[in-house]
DNA sequence: TACAGTTACGGACCGCGTAAGCATA
DNA sequence: TATGCTTACGCGGTCCGTAACTGTA
C-alpha cells in the first residue's frame, strides 16, 4: 500500500469513477492510475470498484469504507506537510476561501485587507459560489474555509463557527407606498411583490415560513443570489426588496429608502467552517479572529475537537454574537 | 513523503530514538532508516530530531507534531488493512489483549473459551502485565484491548468502557479472631496487619484513603499484584487479606473464611479499552459483548465517537453495571 | 574497542509514460 | 468512430543491503 495509490483512489472516487479525468487531475497518465488501483485491490484482497466490463460503475461497500479511511489518511498527510511549513515559516502558505456573494462583496474586503497587510506572503484565493458549490469544494478539500449564512446541513464534514448575526432590511424606491411606513407588518409587505435572495426561501428560517406562519402567501417577483441584483430591480420598481442590512451602503444606496425589518424576520447567523481534523495554520487562526473577534485561537481549538456540529453549537449557545 | 518513511519515523520515535533498534524492529537495516529519515526531513524542510554529533538526543517541537500526525496516519493505514480483511473474511484475524492478573485468572478464561468457540480462526494473544505495562502496550498499538480495573489516567489515547463492578472481600484463616465477625468495622480491620493488592494503594478509591478518612493508619504486611499470592500469605497467617470477590473460588478457597466488605470499601469498576480512532473488527465487537452484555455494537460505536473519556463516562453515568 | 550513525555503491525493483489492444455506445 | 480501461514494454528513479568510514564512550 503506497500513499500514491491512496491519492489515486481518492481522486477516482471524487471524479465519478472516471480514471482518465482523475489521471489528468493528478498530472499523470491513465494507465498509471489503472495499474495502481488494481495493485491496491490485489494487496488489500477486496474489490473496491464494481466493474461492468471495463467501465467503473460504482464503489463496493468495502470500497466505501476504504475510501473513507484513505481520505482521513490523506488529510493527516496534509497535516504533516502543513505543520512542517508552519515551523519553516509561519507567515508563508496559502489560504483558500469559499464564500457567497454577500460576504465576498460587503464583509470580506475589510477582513482581507487587514489579513494581507499582516501576511503579505500568504497566497490568497477567494472563490465565490452558491452554497451547494461551496459545500462540494469543502468536501473535496479545495478550500480551507467556507464562509456563509444559514443552512449548516450541507457541511457535515466541517466545523462551523458562528461569526456574527445580521438582520434583513426592506428597501423600496423613494416613491413607493411603503417608503413612509416606519414599522410595516407582514400583511402590508405581502401586498407587494417581493425581490429577495434565493436562499431566503430554503432552510429553517426562510421567509416562506415566516409568511406562512402568519397565514400569508407573498408574491415573489424575483429571487437572486446577489444583493446588487436585488437593489437594481428594486430601483426598476419590480417590487419590495428584502436584503441583508450589511449589504446597504449609506452613500451608494442613498436613493433607496431602507426600512427596519428586524421585527418581522428571524436573525441570520454567518459562520465560518473548516474541515474537521484539518490542520489550522497560525495565519488561519488569525484570519478567523479577524472575521470574528470572539473566535480566539483557544475558542477555535475548543470547537475543533468537538465530535459533532451539535456540540459546537452548544459551545456557542450562550455567547452573544456581534450584530452587523 | 512515503508511507515507509512515516513507519520508520514512528518506530524511531517509539524506540528511544535508537535507529539500530528501530531498524531491527522494522526488519530492515539501520542505514535504510537513517537515509529515509534524512530524506523525510529534507522534504518537509524541518528538523524532526535534535542531533548531538551523530546521536539522536531528542525530538524537536516540530517533530513532535509531525510524529503525532504520522501516528494518526499510520492508524488509518491499519484501518484500511483491517476493513479490507473484514470484508475478505469476517472470522479471520488476530486479537491481542492486555490485562492484569485478576482478570486473566478469574474472568477471562470463560470469556475466551466462548470467543474461541465462535471464532476458532482468530489468532488470540493474551498479555498479562501491570497497569503501566498495559498502558505502554496500548500506546504503542501492541494490543487491541486493555482490560483492567481502576485508574483511567494512564490510558489517555483509549476509549474505556465500563464492563462490570466488583466488591472486595476480607479473607482470613478459619482460626483468625475476625473469622466470626459478620460485619467488621474499619477499626477492627486496622488492628490487624493487611495483605492486599499493590494497586489498591494508588488512585482515587484507594484503601489508603478509605482508612485515612476514618482516621486510621493500617499496618500493611504485604502487597502483591496477584490474588493467589495474597491467599497464600493469608493461609500462612501473615495477615488479613483483602481481595476481589470474583477471585474467590468456593471450592478451592473453602479453607478460608471470607467476609463481606462492600460496606467498608468503594466499589471497583473493570473496564475494557481500545485505541480511539482504531477500527473494530466484527469479532472485536463480539468479544466486548461477551465481556459485558450491555456493551452492544451500538453502544460501543456511540462511545467510540466521543472526543474524550469524560464524554464516555457521561454516557455510562446512569447505567447500572453488572456486579460480579 | 565497542557502539551508533553516515556515506558510498551496486543491484533489484518499481512506477511511470508511450504505444498498441479491446470493449462499449 | 469515439471514448475509456487494459496490457505490454522500456526507461529512469528509488530503495535496500553490504561495506567501509567516522565520531563518541
Amino acid at each position: 500500500m503506497k500513499l500514491q495509490q491512496l491519492r489515486f483512489l481518492a481522486a477516482v472516487a471524487q471524479t465519478d469513477l472516471n480514471l482518465t479525468a482523475a489521471a489528468a487531475k493528478l498530472h499523470t497518465t491513465q494507465p498509471a492510475v489503472s495499474k495502481q488501483l488494481k495493485l491496491l485491490e490485489e494487496e488489500l484482497g477486496v474489490s473496491i470498484f464494481v466493474r461492468n466490463g471495463r467501465a467503473f460503475t460504482k464503489i463496493t461497500p468495502a470500497g466505501e469504507r476504504v475510501v473513507m479511511y484513505a481520505l482521513r489518511l490523506l488529510r493527516e498527510a496534509q497535516n504533516i506537510k502543513g505543520v512542517s511549513q508552519e515551523f519553516k515559516d509561519e507567515e508563508q502558505g496559502a489560504l483558500s476561501i469559499g464564500t457567497t456573494h454577500t460576504q465576498a462583496r460587503y464583509v470580506l474586503p475589510a477582513v482581507i485587507r487587514q489579513f494581507r497587510e499582516k501576511y503579505p506572503d500568504v497566497e490568497f484565493h477567494l472563490h465565490q459560489g452558491a452554497l451547494e458549490h461551496l459545500a462540494e469544494m469543502a468536501q473535496l478539500d479545495r478550500i480551507d474555509f467556507a464562509i456563509a449564512t444559514g443552512s449548516q446541513d450541507l457541511f457535515r464534514k466541517c466545523v462551523l463557527l458562528p461569526c456574527y448575526q445580521w438582520h434583513r432590511r426592506i428597501i423600496v424606491p423613494a416613491d413607493h407606498p411603503l417608503a413612509h411606513v416606519k414599522q410595516p407588518q407582514l400583511e402590508e409587505l405581502a401586498a407587494h411583490p417581493l425581490v429577495t435572495y434565493v436562499f431566503s426561501f430554503t432552510g429553517p428560517s426562510s421567509l416562506q415560513e415566516t409568511f406562512a406562519a402568519a397565514g400569508l402567501r407573498p408574491k415573489v417577483a424575483l429571487t437572486a443570489r446577489d444583493s446588487d441584483v436585488i437593489k437594481t430591480y428594486v430601483r426598476l420598481g419590480l417590487g419590495v426588496g428584502i436584503v441583508a442590512e450589511l449589504a446597504l451602503d449609506p452613500k451608494d444606496d442613498a436613493d433607496l429608502v431602507s426600512i427596519e425589518a428586524a421585527h418581522l424576520f428571524p436573525v441570520h447567523t454567518t459562520w465560518i467552517g473548516f474541515a474537521r481534523g484539518g490542520l489550522l495554520r497560525r495565519y488561519m487562526y488569525d484570519f478567523i479572529h479577524l472575521m470574528a473577534p470572539h473566535l480566539t485561537r483557544r475558542v477555535v481549538d475548543l470547537a475543533a475537537v468537538c465530535g459533532s456540529q451539535e456540540e459546537v453549537n452548544a459551545l456557542f449557545a450562550n455567547i452573544q454574537l456581534p450584530v452587523r
